[in-house]
DNA sequence: CTAAACTTGACCATTTTAGTCAGGTATGTA
DNA sequence: TACATACCTGACTAAAATGGTCAAGTTTAG
């Protein structure tokens, strides 16, 4: 299983981008800036948004990226899937040896890690940015 | 966040004990075998969950060990605990030099994370040792 | 034409994971 | 009492993942 701060900057990144993005597009600098990113890092978390059709960018001075969909749109799977972030649990294919190849003779505890996969992507399907919008919008940056 | 193997590891082998611990105590040896995981390696778990009070142990020819508790009464936190598999989904403590100190000015995503985080916790405060071994009394070893 | 911005890919230090290895200690049974 | 069978402890480590950095571009608005 897989969750860690790839997948958390990302999400802080697009929140960051939703609420910045309206008239102009934002640079990764500003997004840096702000939230303490660092900015190769975010260039490499953006390359791969861009590449999953979440983000778009425009070049050249006063260029920077925007989002393809509205806030309301982007579920948070979304965002971390394109990062990478898969949430699975189990991999239970490589050992053949014993048990568990995922077919017939699964390893006692194989549904339970399924289970517990989509009880998580469930919570992910569920939240959008707009939902994250929504409860930061009176604080303060 | 932490959900590897060595908790995958500690369910199995907590269910394969709860299976075969009716008469007389269980060998690590066999639950090795049984499961495939690593004899050296079930040593440093069980350690663990002894530590906490999972399981007890009797020495000697015919030893082995054997639940503390009824399968029911185990919850899979118990044993998620138990072996430091923490689900902890953030640690904003550290990073005080931008945003979030866990106080008045939280990250952006702080309370997302929390979310989920209970989320989780929920799911497998619900789910027991009993709860697997029901849907697996059928499955042949 | 050039500075600001995006793009790409190689590289790397540190930490975590998933164990192994070596050496114990304890105890039921013969 | 011997001894095989268990448990117990801690040091060690190869490989992978993490969380970045660094270098060298390409693009385009102004």
């Amino acid at each position: 299983m897989k969750l860690t701060s790839k997948g958390r900057y990302a999400v802080m990144a697009l929140v960051d981008l939703a609420r910045f993005d309206t008239i102009n597009p934002v640079s990764l600098r500003d997004i840096s800036l702000r939230q303490g990113i660092s900015l190769d890092y975010l260039e490499q978390i953006f390359s791969k948004l861009k590449k999953n059709h979440i983000v778009k960018s425009t070049r050249g001075t006063q260029g920077g990226y925007f989002l393809s969909k509205k806030p309301n749109e982007i579920k948070l799977t979304n965002i971390l899937n394109a990062v990478d972030e898969k949430v699975k649990t189990v991999q239970c294919k490589k050992d053949s040896k014993k048990g568990c190849n995922g077919k017939a003779t699964k390893c006692i505890t194989h549904n339970l890690w399924d289970e517990l996969e989509t009880h998580i992507n469930t919570f992910f399907e569920k939240k959008s940015l707009q939902d994250l919008l929504k409860n930061n919008s009176e604080w303060v940056n």
